[in-house]
Order: C-alpha cells, then structure tokens, then sequence
DNA sequence: CAGAAGTAGGACGTGGGACGTCCTATGACT
DNA sequence: AGTCATAGGACGTCCCACGTCCTACTTCTG
C-alpha cells in the first residue's frame, strides 16, 4: 500500500542525546532528498522509519509532527505518510504568530508585512511590465471587473489580480511569499478587528492602473501605480480602529474548555 | 481512478478529521497571545498543559513540536518550554528543503533564491540610499576592507554588508527574511558542491560600488550597483560545477554567497 | 559566615505497548 | 457487473515507566 521498501539501514554513529529528535528529523529529509522521492510519494511507515533508525515510535512520530509543521511531509490519517510539497501554506502559522507577537503597535506590526509584499511586488510588476503574455491583461481586467461589483467577491478578486501577476514573472517563490504576505495580512487584519472600509471605487481605479502601464510596458508607471496602491491600503490601514491581538473577539467555535 | 471525486473525498475527511492535533496546537498559540507571554517566558509544564487541554502528554509534546519546529516555542531539556521568537531561523529547515526538491535543474533552484533576496535587496538599498545614518558607511566600508583580504571571512563580512544594509532600512521581517535567503542560498550551494571560485577583487570591487552609490544617496546608482553584484553572483553560479542533491559531495572551503 | 559540594525535585526525552479510528483493497454477494 | 461487507494496514491517542538534564536548596567545610 503506501509503503515504500525500505532497506538501507539508517543507523549510524551515536549522537548527542540533546540533538537525538533532531537528528532524526534531519535523517528523514535526507531519505527523500537521497531517494530523490517527488512530492506525494508514500514514505515509510512509522514503524518502518523507527525500526530503521533505531528509535521508539514515539520519537519518529514527533520528528514527522516537526516536519508536517513545516510542509515537508503530509500526513493521512489510516493511509500513510507522504512527501509534502513544503508549500508557503506551512508559514501561514509561523508568520501570523510572528505578527501577533512582534513590534509594539498593532500598525507597526501589519507595516512589516505590507513593506515586504510592496518591495516583492514591485520588483515583480516592473518584471511583468517589461515581459508578459498578452492574455495576462485580460485576465487582470477580469478581476478589475469584479472589484467593481461590491460583495465580498471583492476580496478574492484583488487576491487573484495579485497572484496572476506574482505568477506571470515566473518566480515561484517570491510568488507563493507574496500570497502568503496577502493572506497573512487580511487574516490579522480580520483579527484585529477590521480596517476601514474600502473604497470599492478607489480599489478598482488602483489595479486598472497597474493593467494600464503593463499595457504600455511602461516600468516605472507599473512601479509608480504599484506604490500608489499600497499608499492607499497603508492609508486604510492607519485609519482602522483595531482591538488588539488576544483580545476578547465575537469566536463562533463552541470551545468549551477556557 | 475518478481524481476529483478522490480529492474532494480526502479535502473532507482531512479537514473533519485530524483536528485534534491541530486544535492543540492552536489552544497553545492562543494562551501565548491571549497571556501576552513575550519571547522567552516560561510556558505551563506539559503535565499542566495535558491536564488543562485535557489530552495526554504524548499529544501535548507532538504539539509542542511542531510549534518548536516554527519557532514558536523553544525547548529546555531538563528546564522547561519558553514562549520562542519565530525568528526567520526556524525556516531554514523549510526553505533548503524546498530548494533541494523544487524545481528541475539545480541552476533553476537557486535561482528563485537569489531572484527573491535581489528584489528585496534592491528596494531595501534604494530606501537606505534615501535616507541613512552617516555611521553606516563606516561599518559598510570595514566590510568591504575584510572582502579585500582573502581567507573564509570574506564571506563572514559579505554577509555583515548586506544585513547592515538591510537592518538599516527598519523593517524586521524583510531584513530576516534576506539573511535567510543568504544562509539558505550560501547552504544549498555548498552542498551542490560550491560555485565557481568568487573573484575577490571583483566582490569588494561590486560592493564599494554600492557604499559609493549610497555615500550619494543616489537611489537610481544604488540599484543598479545591486543589480551589478547580483549579475556577478548569478555568473558565478552558472559557471559552478554543480554534482546535485543529495550526492556524494567533495568538501569544501569557505566561499562567498555574495 | 562564605563558598563549594552534594542532593532532591521538577521537567523534558525516550521507550514500549495497547487500543481506537480511518483508509483501502479484496472478496463475497446480489 | 456492480455493490456491500470485511480484513488488514497505518496513523491517532493514551498510559506508564524510566532516563537525562537542569535548578535550587541543603549541607558540609575552611
């Protein structure tokens, strides 16, 4: 079944108690990566993987609960353990948790998060404006066309105008960071409480400037229109009443316990 | 094998199940923000946590690890857990994994790496170009007068040159996240078997270009010094025999990641 | 009295086993 | 041929014991 054969014996010099879970984690990867195992291919059973190393269950599974944390490996319940994809998904906790920790201000902490998506963002566009398809502009139109429609498809919209450009530079990786930097931030924003609202009008007016200047491939108006958009959302920001972090907030889940 | 049907199926049942684990993990994120405990501060006993959650101490440690995984907690043998920094070190693990399984040739792996830290980089430097402390030329140019001698410091003071850079700009995460981009990208070169032998006249040379760019506060210079260095480091690695992950790999010394 | 050595207790680390839950594949049944 | 029941495998959770490590307190000694 999703088993995988299993023969060369991963027992090796004794290591340092301290750096025993860790040292196990790092043998698991090095399996996948000498294995060269794709993303979703079945991995050794617990039980094999303990057998292997020379461990108890109990450590192989801590290891592999480390590693699904950070993506590398998923884990199905009564089928078996897989190469993961380590996909931005896995940062999504890591980096709310930071955001909500970090800075002394609930505006300066959203500010990193923002700063960041705009210097990647930037770059990007002015990568895109200087080379892209000619369906990418339709596409973008698309989503400027449904901005404009009020409702909560709004925000799905400028998420997808986003990303399609992030995708159209061909960067995976700063394309999966710049959505995770979305997500995160609307997912804070959303925990502390709400920004203001938004100009449905204005949100619209700012993308199709960015379609413009890809249009022309003009760079710097790409740039320039990129920078006048997060101005806007930096504006909305600063002009959101937020709670705070860890406060008292209307939870739905029935969580007894507290 | 019906592959929609397939997916939905197992979408449901992961999200139905396999909650337990993560609801943990969640509780315990939530009595860190909701306590306000600041990095470093000492968490419940994990008894006290299995006691309060209601769970074993077996799943309270899974969690546990998994959020130690993400720097979310950080682990004392024989002392205790503390609330961690989720400083950009936890990704690491995540990111060299990702760059040795991503992609198709290793030339392509590296270079969303250095595509990702250039476009920070660039926009991080033109901000500094603009505004900047009169003492940061001093320490960039003590770098670079390190660069000029030869020996493994060169990369030590490379790496100095561009955090001080980023570290000036005033923004945390986008500041980590390059020096993570360093580590990961310095890591996963040496271990494809290390680029082609850095000109170290030509580093220190590529590097004053940006002091001097900055000393300006010309913007425009600045950045097209960083897209100078950053032409040079992508030379570099084409020109590096690279053997792949996962291989047997030569040792090797000190290089420069750039 | 002050400092060093020893000790008790707490907290994490590891191991082993048992049982529950979930999934798939196989084979019987209609 | 299609559907349903079942068996087996694999992960999920739990319990309990013991090992290792650290801290703080106690005790001993000069």
């Amino acid at each position: 079944m999703a088993t995988c054969q299993w023969t060369k014996d991963l027992r090796e010099t004794v290591v340092a108690r301290a750096q025993r879970s860790e040292e196990i984690t790092k043998r698991i990867i090095d399996l996948i990566v000498e294995r060269r195992l794709p993303p979703g291919a079945p991995m050794p059973t617990e039980l094999s993987l303990a057998e292997a190393i020379g461990v108890s269950r109990n450590s192989i599974r801590e290891a592999v609960k480390a590693l699904q944390a950070l993506g590398i490996v998923e884990i199905r319940h009564g089928y078996g353990t897989f190469v993961g994809s380590a996909g931005s998904e896995a940062l999504q906790t890591w980096l709310l948790f930071r955001t909500r920790t970090r800075g002394t201000t609930d505006a300066g902490r959203l500010r990193d998060l923002l700063e960041v998506r705009e210097m990647l963002e930037t770059e990007l566009t002015r990568r895109v404006a200087r080379d892209h398809r000619p369906e990418l502009i339709g596409r973008l139109e698309a989503c400027v066309a449904r901005m404009r429609r009020k409702g909560p498809d709004v925000a799905v919209a400028d998420r997808e105008f986003h990303d399609l450009i992030c995708a159209e530079a061909g960067f995976d990786l700063a394309r999966e960071l710049t959505g995770l930097f979305w997500d995160v931030y609307r997912a804070a924003e959303t925990e502390l409480g709400g920004p203001a609202a938004a100009s449905v009008a204005g949100t619209a007016k700012r993308h199709q400037a960015i379609v413009d200047a890809l249009v022309r491939r003009d760079e710097d108006a790409a740039e320039a229109a990129v920078h006048r958009h997060f101005d806007e959302v930096r504006k909305r920001a600063k002009a959101g009443r937020y709670g705070g972090f860890g406060e008292a907030r209307p939870e739905i889940s029935g969580s007894a316990a507290g």
